[in-house]
DNA sequence: CTACAAGTTCAAGTGAACTTGAAGTCAAGC
DNA sequence: GCTTGACTTCAAGTTCACTTGAACTTGTAG
């Protein structure tokens, strides 16, 4: 196994559809090189970019907050741990901040619907916007989100 | 303020687009009578249907699982604080599950991508299909997920 | 050298959850 | 009785994150 992968390689390694990782691409998020023949060649390192953009749509980023990130590591050098660690500290408030809100529905789910002020605006369980379940165009302020304009 | 509501009103009071009560009405998860004139008329219990909606998406629920959910609830009569409770019941567990899951991310993120170990398939932090962050086509074992067939 | 698996691009399709627009009808206030 | 805003349906559009298909080219094993 040399130092380059194929698309084919790195879609088997890390469990990415080959058509994602073109995707991937497309987006700026991962890089490759190309060969004479005009294929992709992956350097081995690409595998621990698309682990992590895949951690991070499973806490919620969409792939245009995965990419921002990932624009902040640097671009000379390969990252180092200290370089990963310093991106996924935003994320570990983003986490603590899902968790509260899943937390608070919990509660809000054996409490209010039960009780029945949750068929009105007394129960403003806080907290919106995260991307997770994030809000579509209606707005709900029942759940905390502003008003519609 | 009668008994019964217009969409507009039902709009109003629970801040959800009368699009989008159109469309749950569509899809089976609310329903509505009709003036003479075919405009629709909604009982005022069904801001609390409503509310249990916005909560369940919130959750991570899809709202065909949503759908299921609402069946269940005794169609003859007006459901009771204890039928609520009976359906959100179910959801507890799959909050944990998921407050679990992130957990498991935020150590995950903090631990192995910084180390390394998420460069390959050693690092299984599993447990995967909830529908928040629900898979893709796209297979992810690293996450857990089962192997692209 | 040839077969054929694996790669390429580009356009179009998918599904979830809605929204938007067009074209028309209804209802409430004056 | 008329105006005006709220409502109706239906079809088509939107965003996200990909996938699929067609038509074609590369690269490797025998």
């Amino acid at each position: 196994m040399s130092d380059l992968l194929t698309i084919g390689d790195v879609a088997r390694r890390s469990g990415v559809a080959a058509s994602a990782l073109r995707f991937y691409e497309e987006r700026g998020l991962i890089a490759s090189d190309r060969e004479s023949g005009g294929q992709r060649r992956f350097p081995r390192h690409v595998l621990r970019r698309i682990a992590f953009i895949v951690f991070a749509q499973r806490i919620g980023l969409s792939l245009e907050e995965i990419a921002v990130e990932l624009a902040k590591l640097p671009a000379n050098r390969a990252p180092t741990g200290r370089d990963w660690q310093r991106l996924s500290a935003t994320w570990t408030s983003r986490i603590d901040a899902r968790i509260a809100e899943l937390e608070r529905l919990r509660s809000g789910l054996t409490q209010c619907i039960g009780c029945g002020c949750l068929s009105l605006e007394r129960c403003h369980l806080s907290n919106p916007g995260d991307r997770v379940a994030r809000q579509g165009a209606g707005a709900r302020y029942w759940l905390g989100d502003r008003r519609p304009r």
